[in-house]
DNA sequence: TCAAAAGTGTTCTCCCTACACCCATGG
DNA sequence: CCATGGGTGTAGGGAGAACACTTTTGA
């Protein structure tokens, strides 16, 4: 059996992607988190990574990861961070390339080895391996971040909500409570929602209009980026 | 003469950091280059960059680039992204951190090896090497995105300026111009600017006030952070 | 006397905020 | 009939945008 039998005249780390994956369960927001089977950190949970394959863009591997856990192909993904302190992992030397997910949970199957694998509220989420708090605490303030300059919703709704899920995806994400009418008043100022002629109902005390994203205009501002106050 | 003998079970790609150092020379926003004294990309203009040491975290590895180009040991500095197509360095894979800096072009000190260093306005950049283009356009993204949410002029500017200075800065950077009194407005509504007794002839036609920032409410704007709307 | 740059205020508008009332339903 | 949540409108304040005049100097 043949070992290390990659040798450099220089020492190389070893690169990894991980994959904070976020998702909305209607009330709050969520992140994909993977018990760890083997040691360091055995019993630990962690984010979905692992070691990017030679002929691999970072994103392609973050996007396997991503796969592997999900069996989503087409999430958004969006890199935010290169974790690079030297004694992170107690193995050898790992640098990772650390990209966020946002994902719909409904759409989410159980991946390949995703027994292990479960949602915790970002507000309740354990002690993590490695220095994945600190991943968690950046991806949180980078997606914090993004909500000021491009639309989410699309990503982490269903087709079809109503504007309270919206409000509260959003406070869920930046932690703040908005006013009701302000929050819609707002939104439908951005012009990027179609109300539909459907209804449900979310509490059995009223019935609340549903609305869907326009794609068009969404995707436009998406790519333009806008300035969102709050 | 010993050769590769760092050894893997796994091929690890190299990974080195580059340092796009901004500055303003009072009219333009500038970045520093290197010409490349060696293949690949002999003779065309890159950023400094280099090799990561195994026991260094990606940062002080791009603070070292820094001090070895300019010779400053504290400016700004913040991590933006990391590149890692496959094919992106001829020679082996390289996973490049990449930085950006903001530092006072009257305080670079022609570095070690920097007799082949240049400032160039950043409308005024030649093809670079590698996927530097893309790097270049990345961080001035990552640059015009921090300017809505943190103060810089004072790593850029001299310790003493005039608001018309601030302006030209900021214009530079944004790309757009301002009106010249609701800028002052603005600037001087975030309650960081000195208004010192002293004056300069910045044109030979009219003496101009000078300010200095409040480094006391400057920092506290970075650390907490606020909205700036333009 | 003219061009160029600095210093200074006002007005208008828009958006954000705070806030209150009505309605429909299930218990 | 009451608690709960959805739907809608308004009044006030603050901040940004547009905009003009005066002053100083060198040419």
């Amino acid at each position: 059996m043949e070992e290390n039998k990659y040798c450099y005249r220089y020492p190389h780390p070893a690169v990894t992607t991980d994959c904070v994956i976020f998702g909305f369960d209607g009330s709050s927001l969520n992140v994909l988190l993977i018990e760890r089977g083997i040691e360091p950190y055995k019993g630990h949970w962690a984010f979905p990574g692992g070691f990017l394959n030679m002929d691999e863009p970072a994103e392609e591997g973050a996007r396997r990861e991503l796969r592997e856990e999900t069996g989503l192909t087409d999430a958004y993904i969006e890199q935010f961070h290169a974790y690079s302190t030297p004694d992170r992992d107690p193995r050898e030397r790992v640098i990772t390339i650390a990209y966020l997910a946002l994902v719909r949970i409904c759409d989410v199957k159980g991946g390949d080895d995703a027994a292990d694998a479960r949602w915790f509220p970002v507000n309740e989420v354990p002690r993590l391996a490695f220095d994945h708090d600190l991943i968690l605490r950046d991806a949180l303030a980078r997606l914090r971040e993004r909500i000021h300059f491009r639309p989410i919703g699309h990503d982490l709704l269903p087709d079809k909500f109503t504007l309270r899920q919206l409000q509260t995806l959003y406070e869920s994400i930046l932690g703040i409570r908005f006013d009701r009418r302000n929050f819609a008043k707002k939104m439908l100022h951005l012009d990027v929602l179609n109300p539909l002629d459907e209804t449900v109902w979310p509490t059995p005390k009223r019935e609340a209009r549903l609305y869907c994203f326009n794609l068009e205009k969404y995707n436009e501002l998406k790519q333009r980026g806008f300035r969102l106050e709050f």
